[in-house]
DNA sequence: TATCGTTATGATATCACAGCATAACGGAAA
DNA sequence: TTTCCGTTATGCTGTGATATCATAACGATA
């Protein structure tokens, strides 16, 4: 038996940010590429392209800028202000699981 | 823009409780019976009962006691069992929504 | 100019879940 | 005794979300 949490932000009742989507970004700014991003979270270039679609048409604002073509096939990158939002959420999770840890194992240890 | 969290816990990667599951506990104790539970969710009764027989396997433990037929059309009650899980995850998860709240203010006021 | 890996999207298959339908049950009322 | 009613219990079917497959466009480098 495992605690798990899950916690994210929501404008008008739809996700702009989540736990999930954070670190599809940080693992674009990692690997320079959606692509490799998508392959290293598990998922289809499609979905994590989506995503992020979503997330910028929430936001308004654009989080990632991405050249096709070019030596390498191209590429991604973080935009300044995705790099914000990953760095407030980060700052807005840190703890909770700790906090949750914690209580987990206060009130369920003997299970 | 507001903050959202979800707390379960698992047991060989499958849900055996979480704060959903434990609503709807809390609603058959209260309300008396599966289907008025169900309703106050609103979920059908289908999925009400689904859920609750996921539990009772992944968790080894009879929670709702069932009774069919009779004046009422019938009924349902928690068990001791299920009353004591209740009451453990409440005291698990007490406080989360604070902390989430809290940070939230403190990273995300502005926007 | 041919190549190659990446971005960008359409099209199709698959699957969890919602909604509908129905049988069994048994106390209460007729 | 027989009918009635609301609940438990479970099968069946449609549907929306998601996964998988396929393909076009792009452009620096060799």
């Amino acid at each position: 038996m495992e605690p798990k949490t899950n916690i994210w932000i929501e404008k008008d009742d739809k996700v702009v940010l989540s736990l999930w989507r954070v670190r599809l970004l940080e693992a674009i700014a990692e690997t320079g590429s959606i692509s490799a991003a998508a392959s290293k979270m598990g998922v289809s270039y499609r979905r994590a392209w989506e995503k992020i679609q979503e997330c910028e048409a929430r936001l308004a604002v654009k989080l990632v800028d991405t050249q096709t073509g070019g030596s390498g096939g191209g590429g991604s990158s973080l935009t300044p202000e995705a790099v914000a939002y990953v760095d407030r959420f980060r700052k807005f999770t840190a703890g909770l699981d700790e906090f949750v840890s914690e209580r987990f194992e206060k009130y369920f240890s003997d299970i």
